[in-house]
DNA sequence: ACCTGAACACCGTTCAAGT
DNA sequence: ACCTGAACACCGTTCAAGT
């Protein structure tokens, strides 16, 4: 943003500490760098420089590097679905759509954070941002009048969907940071659009197809399109008729 | 399998390499150290004594350890989604459900495949895994009769859907495996059921309200369930009363 | 209890040199 | 064209020592 990045890199280096050293403060500190450089951008070397200090106070806080990075990603995903719990409860439909699109939000602004999530999820079911997820969307589900044997299916095809489809994005806008600064995420899906163009028509007769709707498609539609094919399917089962999309043709 | 590890271990090393080196050979070798001991076990240094031979001849075939980790992906993939093109065309649906166990199957085999898959998908559309699955999966959405202009979308919502439940159970295995031989799956889901039940009752009553469905759920039976959702709401909305079961009430 | 910083083991990658 | 293997830069982690 501003011109001084120099200044900014330099200054925390000889600058005395102030607070002491605590969890929060490392985790904070990682998410600085994993934001500014990506997950690569996150050593414990440039930790220690960052908080003036060694990596055996680091581990005095924290165990791993793998606990640091789990930290990091529920640290921004617990402020990421900690939006509107207040107010007037939404109609489910909505609420599942929000949680969507704040995770989406989320990943926009820390890149490196849908790789983490899929790793995690990966971790199995009690890596703390599993649960956080779980609870949010289920609880709509829940409200949507989904029977209650139905619940963990219903849940999980929701959050599934939700954390790919948010991946994904979040790879579009990280490479087309990576192909240089000039590059947009639009040109970026053009360039991917035209490879999948040049695939052998033989072999790959519908990718070349769809490549246009590929450069063309916005990803926040596509989320939310998908979440309602999900929601869809999820009510056709129990409620005759029932759609996802709350208002009638309009 | 048998009982003589040792010398399937050492073997290898002594032994003068009977094939000359190839991209192939490495590919090979590399999923097997991955079957072997998981995505840390494929390292060059382990490569080059299995193949008998200096890290510079595998630099030779391969640009480096990231284009190793892809082709080792697309290898397994391509065979995983390799199953019955031939033969009468399935109904669509019928389609969709195979490619999700192909893949489904395959993370089964091999548990680093998973995180792979979303960190190929998530580096771009052009990674030689994500056209494959596109494909694949694609034309059966196709064969479903969902209008052009939805193509990508439908796809992408059924793709994001599968990895992202395939993913799931991939770790689920993998990390039954990690607590020990004699912990299998049931018990690893049980003891991860039973942290979901100790979670504070204000903040998660919905995933305690669930654990034992996490307990007690079968991820085959799951990951089809999920991929019905998704098919239903595809074709609910644009044929009318379309539904993914293709048996009717029997 | 909390922090320091040198040291360790290991990794991906390079490159001059061989055949 | 293909392979060798020593060397390099960098990483996560440890630990005896300080306060």
């Amino acid at each position: 943003m501003c011109q001084s990045s120099e200044v900014t890199t330099r200054t925390r280096r000889s600058q005395r500490r102030t607070e002491a050293l605590s969890r929060e403060r490392i985790v904070e500190a990682a998410v600085e760098l994993l934001d500014a450089a990506g997950e690569g951008g996150l050593t414990f070397r440039a930790l220690t420089e960052r908080l003036a200090t060694g990596p055996g106070a680091i581990y005095w806080h924290v165990a791993n590097k793998d606990e640091l990075l789990g930290a990091a990603t529920d640290a921004v995903v617990a402020a990421a679905l900690a939006v509107g719990p207040t107010g007037p409860p939404d109609p489910p439909q909505d609420g599942v759509r929000a949680v969507a699109l704040g995770l989406f939000d989320a990943t926009d602004e820390h890149p490196w954070l849908a790789a983490q999530l899929s790793t995690r999820l990966s971790r199995g079911p009690w890596a703390s941002v599993t649960p956080r997820i779980f609870e949010s969307v289920g609880r709509r589900v829940r409200a949507l009048g989904v029977p209650e044997g139905d619940w963990f299916t219903a849940t999980s095809a929701l959050v599934h969907y939700i954390l790919g489809a948010v991946g994904q994005n979040a790879a579009n806008t990280a490479n087309a940071r990576t192909l240089g600064p000039d590059t947009n995420r639009a040109g970026f899906l053009d360039s991917a659009s035209r490879a999948w163009e040049e695939l052998d028509p033989d072999d790959y007769p519908f990718v070349r197809a769809v490549a246009k709707q590929l450069r063309d498609h916005d990803d926040r539609e596509q989320l939310l399109a998908g979440v309602d094919f999900v929601l869809t399917g999820i009510t056709a089962r129990h409620l005759p008729g029932g759609q996802a999309h709350t208002p009638p043709a309009t």
